[in-house]
RNA sequence: GCCGGGGUGGCGGAAUUGGCAGACGCAGCGGACUUAAAAUCCGCCGGAGUAAUCCUUGUGGGUUCGAGUCCCACCCCCGGCACCA
């Protein structure tokens, strides 16, 4: 709570504007409370289910985590300490029902690298399911094979007549010379051979015990086992071999592998270590019929693969699904990289998960109208290993909503992610005490025009909230299907070579800054350093410039104008510093509001900073009439003020105009009174600049043609050639060529 | 390895998307004011050259009247994914 309080004060010193009647606190009971009531909700439809998988496990924080919170390399998202797996019965929820849609980001605005990432997380791949017979069953009937469950329910009931593999190659299936089963698929105790059991065993055993980062690395060598068995290749009858390795993983495709040495360059390294056959049925163009050096993975002409011999690759892997389909041994499948989500949490922080066991009803949800489920306020903190939820008497202890007998409640708590995936909804209404929000509140203000954000949420809370509200869509308890319709990454401030952040502990706080420059030149400068999106190494040593301009424009506007009788004499008549000074104004309105709504706040304020140049030279020149001085000063404000709020007010009453310039509206520019009177147009001869000319925007090109054949220093360059053609582009320039 | 995004003065960065490279600012240099300093103001400020002029957007090629911008090859930096079959 303090830091709260501490954040709310930072972000008030900086001037940021917020309705702080909307704050919401996402860890007390008042919000969590809604966070359980939309766990109970996924729960009835089936979307948070409980399962036992293998999880990683953070042995530092004591608790679960999401694939997606855990680093490349394997290492803890929060402290860093490398994970390891475990098998665990924990809560999920099935976001991988959700794994085609969230590749789509139709009708949103976002940065194309976020797309792609979350694309690549979910990472779709389109390939073919294959049975390979185990040797003794060959025989089989079509009609059976027909009936196989199909791969979900291959974990669950272990079949031993067939092994199903994924590939995206089935082209390459006549050059499969082994077959390899991660270690934990649950045919393997079923087939290995008698004599090879300890050997398996003792391989399987080391495999567990390997950490995930090691078992992951790709510079490891490839090892395995054969365990004894053999297995057919309906389409040649061939016998392979099959092998264990722990370089396939469980948890994708199948978890087995068709090893084609010659096409796949695991394979290659796999087949070379252990002397198993290469068999090329893919020529590359080159080939002569010699011995590979590498797997070749490009497309090529299918060999050795009997009827399809001479398929080009991409029709054989049509040609060979339509096969194996027709004749029951396979079937067109979809994979993906994207798991379920782990919500579990083994932390005291987070929200309770609602459901009770009951030794009579199993599992129970708790009843809507119980909820919240609080946290104890009594948990001790023990380094145990385990929730301190689970050693609070009074918390686990409770009696079965259904039945009334004593029951105990789930200690795991829900991942903070889950928090923060819907409480954008909850701004709507942040007060609502009969549902998470005011369904017309909501529709009002939601979906979310522009958020701004990391880019490192990318797969974790950017993804999250959007299978979250997808879910709530289809449960008919929002009317839209993106959360966010515009998303803006902000860039990332390095200090010491790492990005500054609150567990890394090098934040570089405003407070310093504001204290001495004042919270205005904090602001601007920090949207002048660099482009928003882009971030940066911190370094402060330009923060003088912008608190100089600052500078500069209260003395503008303070120091009192005066017009020049003289002036006024000679130059009242010359009304062309007053069609420049508007020219200007409202050239400068356009870009300011232009760049504003891009946030491209860095460029926007070089344009004010040009703007007050100028304004400080026409009042140098004292020969615009207070009038028009006046509105180019308010102007200026105006523009200012959402880059310096605090000077732009003080100076909006000094000024003579009344409380507030922030309830004022945005000035408009117009296009006639910003265009130019005259240009700068350019001469080139041979593409190169030799002249520029002053010459009124309205010139025609023939005229400026002319003048520029005219030109003392171009006529030099043309002594003595042949003009051989002139181009002439409106508005820039006249390039003459010659030779 | 694969997928993104980049490489522009001493520095942070501009450049209407193929048309004046270096806007705006920092640092630096020179000057004014001042007993002096700070602050402020004025001027200079990519490189070479006395100059005219030439060179210059990571490197090398190409397309074009014209390339920082488009195409091909390569080098380096940052981010993401990484035994995903």
């Amino acid at each position: 709570m303090q830091n709260i309080e501490n954040m709310r004060r930072q972000l008030r010193s900086i001037g940021a504007i917020y309705d702080w009647n909307r704050e919401v606190i996402t860890c007390l009971p008042d919000y969590y409370e809604w966070t359980q009531w939309f766990f109970l909700k996924l729960y009835q439809v089936g979307l948070a289910y409980r399962g036992k998988a293998p999880v990683n496990w953070c042995p530092r924080c004591q608790t679960v985590l999401a694939n997606e919170q855990v680093l490349a390399g394997g290492f803890c998202e929060r402290c860093g300490t490398a994970v390891i797996r475990r098998d665990l019965e924990q809560w999920f929820f099935r976001i991988t029902k959700y794994a085609d849609e969230l590749m789509q980001h139709n009708g949103i605005d976002w940065p194309e690298r976020i797309k792609i990432m979350q694309r690549n997380w979910v990472g779709k791949s389109e390939g073919t399911e294959i049975s390979f017979a185990r040797a003794q069953f060959q025989d089989m009937s079509d009609a059976e094979k027909l009936s196989r469950p199909s791969f979900e329910r291959l974990h669950a009931g272990v079949e031993e007549k067939e092994i199903r593999v994924f590939t995206t190659r089935p082209d390459t299936i006549f050059g499969v010379t082994f077959m390899v089963l991660a270690p934990e698929h649950p045919l393997v105790v079923k087939l290995t051979s008698p004599e090879k059991k300890a050997e398996v065993e003792d391989y399987i055993a080391r495999s567990r015990r390997l950490s995930e980062i090691e078992r992951q690395s790709t510079e490891r060598e490839k090892d395995g086992v054969f365990i004894g068995a053999y297995a057919v290749n309906r389409l040649n009858g061939e016998s392979v071999p099959i092998w264990i390795a722990d370089y396939v993983l469980m948890s994708y495709g199948t978890g087995a592998v068709m090893g084609v040495p010659a096409h796949d360059e695991r394979d290659f390294a796999f087949a070379k270590k252990y002397h198993l056959p290469i068999k090329v049925v893919i020529a590359p163009p080159w080939w002569q019929g010699e011995e590979l050096e590498a797997a070749y993975t490009e497309p090529g002409t299918m060999v050795n693969s009997g009827q399809f011999n001479r398929f080009p690759s991409q029709q054989g892997i049509e040609a060979v699904s339509d096969f194996l389909q027709k004749k029951g041994w396979g079937k067109r499948a979809v994979s993906y990289r994207l798991r379920d989500w782990l919500i579990s949490r083994q932390r005291y922080w987070g929200a309770p998960i609602p459901i009770i066991y009951c030794p009579k009803c199993g599992l129970v949800p708790v009843p809507e109208q119980d909820l919240p489920v609080l946290l104890p306020e009594n948990a001790e903190f023990k380094p145990t290993g385990e929730s301190p939820l689970k050693y609070c008497e009074e918390f686990v202890n409770t009696t079965c909503p259904r039945c009334s007998s004593p029951a105990k409640r789930e200690t795991d708590t829900m991942d903070t992610f889950m928090c923060s995936s819907w409480y954008f909804l909850r701004y709507a209404s942040p007060h609502c005490d009969t549902a998470p929000f005011d369904a017309n509140k909501l529709k009002y203000w939601l979906p979310i025009d522009l958020y701004t954000g990391g880019a490192e949420h990318a797969v974790m809370h950017l993804f999250y909230a959007r299978f979250f509200i997808k879910a709530l869509r289809d449960m008919g308890l929002v009317d839209f299907g993106e959360p966010f319709s515009r998303l803006f990454n902000q860039g990332v401030i390095i200090v010491e070579r790492q990005k500054m952040s609150k567990s890394r502990g090098n934040v570089i706080t405003p407070d310093e800054y504001v204290s001495e420059l004042g919270a205005d030149a904090v602001r601007a400068y920090l949207m002048f350093v660099a482009p928003w999106e882009q971030g940066g190494e911190w370094d402060d040593s330009g923060i003088s410039g912008i608190s100089r301009w600052l500078n500069r424009v209260w003395n503008l506007m303070l120091e009192p104008y005066e017009l020049n009788p003289k002036a006024v004499e000679a130059k009242l008549g010359d009304e062309k510093a007053h069609r420049d000074l508007l020219r200007i104004t409202h050239q400068t309105i356009r870009k300011v509001t232009n760049d504003l709504e891009k946030l491209r706040f860095n460029t926007m304020i070089a344009a004010l900073m040009e703007f007050t140049n100028y304004l400080a030279k026409v009042k140098e020149a004292e020969v615009v009439i207070d009038s028009a001085w006046r509105e180019s000063i308010d102007t200026l404000l105006l523009l200012l003020a959402p880059t310096a709020p605090h000077l732009a007010e003080e100076l909006w009453q000094r000024t003579g105009h009344d409380y507030s310039i922030h309830n004022q509206s945005w000035p408009q520019w117009d296009e006639e009174l910003a265009k130019d009177e005259e240009i700068t147009l350019v001469i080139q001869v041979n593409g190169k600049l030799r002249d520029r000319i002053t010459v009124p925007v309205s010139i025609t090109e023939a005229e400026a043609k002319k003048l520029a054949l005219e030109s003392q220093r171009v006529k030099a360059y043309l002594e003595g050639k042949e003009l051989l053609k002139t181009i002439y582009v409106p508005g820039r320039l006249v390039n003459l060529v010659v030779r």
